[in-house]
DNA sequence: TTATGTTGATGAAGCGCTTCACCAATGAGA
DNA sequence: TCTCATTGGTGAAGCGCTTCATCAACATAA
């Protein structure tokens, strides 16, 4: 383990005090050093292969280049963390945009909204991404340690949260049109809990409303609730059919729980599309990865978790509020039929 | 935003000094402490709600209490990091157990092999976790830093490295005994690129030697290797009708994979397990995630990702070195066929 | 009595970096 | 000539914590 070179090698090795090769490592505006100095120590610190010391930089700066994650919904113990393939889209994608800025992820595992905060404090984090928290969650503790937090996928009214999301009303109308222009007239719903304001409420209230445009009656034996995971799905397969209410096809606001479907009903001897239509939602990998594809609603996972990196790293910087909405579309694949 | 309270704080309201303060907190062996001194400071400590600066303290003891893991094979770009389900498992369960034990990870996102120990040496890092490293890879670099290094499902040879893994050579030949069990003769064998030194080759070595034992010739047309995603496994469908060389199973050595070729081979309008038994590899989620379940070897995940942290853990403290075989078992499910 | 431990606790020196306040030198303006 | 900016650069004080060396007080052994 050879001895570890420190700023004041550099500074040493560039014939500077350690004050100035400081302020050209870090690129210090306002801060007049000459030019062939500034070469100088970048040269000297090349030669060292010099990496500074983040602790020290992070304790004498209050800056740890540290950006907290938080999933609220992950499971308990070490189980699936990633049983949502979308989460390990959106985090590969935040992670690579906030390495590009200089900054590392600290992903929050178990279900830790409690003691985030505790973590937030200790590891000095700069900044905070929060996904899919509903309102009453721990977040208020973390925002009173007065550090940047951006809400993905969170319906919470305060000016103080940037916000990254789609618009979930939107895409459930978008969904639930769309299967009644393909002669759909009895729509199943299968979602997670549409209560408590979050992103399944908005689904929910969108599939009501492409409903109620198109003069259908609301009918809530069409509803099946629940968690957002496969399991889900598969059940809810067989409760349809037990309940016989005649559905024709589904929306489902996860991918992963449409996958669930769609298996189900095959192991209960039916097929998809001919026997029951299913639109998914999320466009994860996993809706391909299926006999039939799985038509669904897109949303640019890579995208958002790519900006939520961003607006937190400029928010970081002092950047403005930030309240944007990304785009979705509905995909066309082999889960659907037309009726006429 | 509060005023951050230190150990400072804590050692006055407990009306001793911030050393004592300090070898309570951190419960110091071999300080001698009173009990009720100690009692104070803990009361002042939970009173105070105090949480330690971990920059100050990885500074001052040169500890970060920070785990890195490197997964080399991960996608370029804001691509998909997790496209194989195994990894999201891993990291969860080896995040939950570095917790437990007062430590956090930090996941290498891209194709860092490079540059990480430039990371290693930044964040001062404990200990490190790298899965699926081939020989030749930066390894030694991050090795010149000293830290304890676990590999998990590394064919490297070097007695510096704690080692996970599980016997691939043995999976192979069990995977494949399985199908000759059930009849098969002609056995096709999907895998990632089977050179090299890793599991894929272990894998394939496996698949030899049970061939051997049943006086089987191996035949090299059966062979398919590529990438270790689910569009290979989808081309390999093709493929496979394509060559016409009559296979009746396949040992596919990775469960993403298999499921790429099982839903190619329907939509290649066969069936499975009817016109082509499929056993996978690792039992991930996916596996039972698709009609029909798939037969495959298991492995347990979980625990590999807890046991590596674990490791890496009892390394940092002083532990000897560990070389641990975890066991695995061939699951049946409904993608294999007997025949007579 | 003195020497020798033992127990409980502390002062102060850093860890490697940032940053404030300050300084020396030079040039411009009057 | 003197003053006042401006440019280029530095000294030293911390950031909040750990930890080494040391100490006071008291008990025990000789």
């Amino acid at each position: 383990m050879a001895k570890r070179i420190g700023i004041h090698d550099v500074a040493e090795a560039a014939g500077v005090s350690v004050t100035t090769a400081s302020y050209v490592l870090n690129q210090k505006a306002n801060t007049r050093i000459g030019a062939d100095t500034a070469a100088r120590v970048l040269e000297a610190a090349k030669k060292l292969s010099y990496e500074p010391n983040l602790s020290a930089r992070t304790l004498a700066s209050r800056q740890s280049k540290l950006i907290g994650v938080i999933i609220p919904m992950i499971g308990a113990g070490r189980q699936v963390m990633f049983s949502n393939p979308f989460y390990g889209d959106f985090l590969s994608a935040a992670e690579y945009t906030a390495r590009e800025n200089g900054y590392h992820l600290l992903i929050s595992g178990t279900a830790t909204d409690q003691n985030y905060s505790s973590v937030v404090k200790t590891r000095q984090l700069d900044g905070i991404i929060v996904v899919g928290a509903y309102p009453g969650d721990a977040i208020e503790e973390i925002k009173k340690t007065g550090i940047p937090i951006v809400l993905v996928d969170c319906y919470i009214e305060d000016p103080y949260f940037h916000k990254i999301g789609i618009n979930d009303r939107h895409c459930g109308y978008l969904a639930t049109r769309y299967l009644l222009e393909q002669g759909h007239r009895r729509i199943a719903l299968v979602c997670g809990e549409p209560s408590g304001g979050g992103v399944m409420e908005q689904r929910y209230r969108g599939y009501q409303d492409a409903l109620q445009e198109a003069g259908i009656a609301h009918d809530s034996r069409l509803m099946y609730a629940g968690a957002v995971d496969y399991s889900f799905g598969e059940q809810t397969a067989a409760e349809l059919l037990r309940r016989g209410n005649g559905e024709t096809a589904a929306f489902v606001t996860s991918d992963i729980t449409a996958l669930g479907l769609l298996n189900g009903m095959r192991e209960q001897g039916k097929s998809v599309p001919e026997d029951l239509s299913i639109i998914g939602f999320d466009d994860v990998s996993l809706s391909w990865m299926c006999v039939p594809k799985l038509t669904t609603v897109h949303q640019n996972i890579s995208e958002k978790g790519s900006l939520a990196a961003q607006v937190v790293v400029d928010a970081i910087h002092g950047g403005e509020k930030r309240d944007v909405m990304l785009p979705v579309h509905v995909v066309e694949r082999a889960s659907v039929r037309k009726i006429k």
